[in-house]
DNA sequence: ATTATTTGGTTTATATTATAAACTACTTTA
DNA sequence: TAAAGTAGTTTATAATATAAACCAAATAAT
C-alpha cells in the first residue's frame, strides 16, 4: 500500500539540499545556505549525514583565501532521490 | 525556491493516515492500524495530533460490544493534504 | 596596530518529535 | 474463572532536528 520513505531524505532541509544538488550537480556550502535559508549549524549537520550515506562527495579547498566546501551529488545520491520520489507517489 | 512542508503531514505515519482518509473519506482505528502497520500507541498519538489540527473528526462508539473509533476527513484535512502535495512538487 | 565584523564553517547542548512499552478497560473463549 | 484477545490511551525513552556557542582565519574600521 504505502511504500517506506527513506528517512534520510524525508526531512525538509536534507530534501532541499539533495534536490538542489540533483539538478545543479554541485554546489558550495554558502550557496546551499542561501538557497535553503538554513542556519550554518543545521546545514553542516545535515550535510554530514548525507555525506556519510554516500549521497554526496565533499571537497574542501580555498577560494579567495576563504575555506570552501564543495558538494557533488553521487550516483547513489541520485538513485536515492529517484527512489524517494517513487515511494512518495504511493501516497498520492 | 523550495516551499515549506507542513510538518504535521511531513511524517510517514501521519501522511499514511491522511492519505488513506482522503481517498476512503472515513475509516476505523483498527482499519488504519492494519493498513499502516503502525503500533496502536503510535497510531493513537498521531491521530490525536491530526485531530487537534482539525484534519479529522473523530467519533467514538461501540460495534459488536467493542469500542470503535471512527475517523472522517474534514475539508481542512483535505485542503492541507492538497497543499502539502503542491509544496512537495517544488522539490522535484 | 588593534579592535570589530564578516566569512565559512564545526561542535555541542537543548528542544522537539517519534516510537514503543506499559497500562486500562472490557470481551470472548477455554 | 483464568487466559487470551480487542481496542485503545498514557507515559517513558529513544531518535532527531535545530540553534546557540564556539573556532579559525580574513577583511574592514578606528
Amino acid at each position: 500500500m504505502f511504500k517506506k520513505l527513506n528517512p534520510l531524505l524525508h526531512n525538509e532541509l536534507r530534501l532541499s539540499i539533495t534536490s538542489y544538488l540533483v539538478t545543479k550537480k554541485q554546489a558550495s556550502f554558502s550557496e546551499l545556505k542561501q538557497v535553503t535559508k538554513a542556519s550554518a549549524g543545521n546545514l553542516s549537520v545535515q550535510i554530514k549525514k548525507l555525506e556519510a550515506a554516500g549521497y554526496f562527495s565533499v571537497e574542501k579547498s580555498f577560494k579567495n583565501n576563504y575555506p570552501q566546501t564543495q558538494l557533488e551529488i553521487t550516483p547513489a545520491g541520485e538513485k536515492a532521490f529517484k527512489d524517494y520520489l517513487k515511494a512518495l507517489k504511493s501516497y498520492f
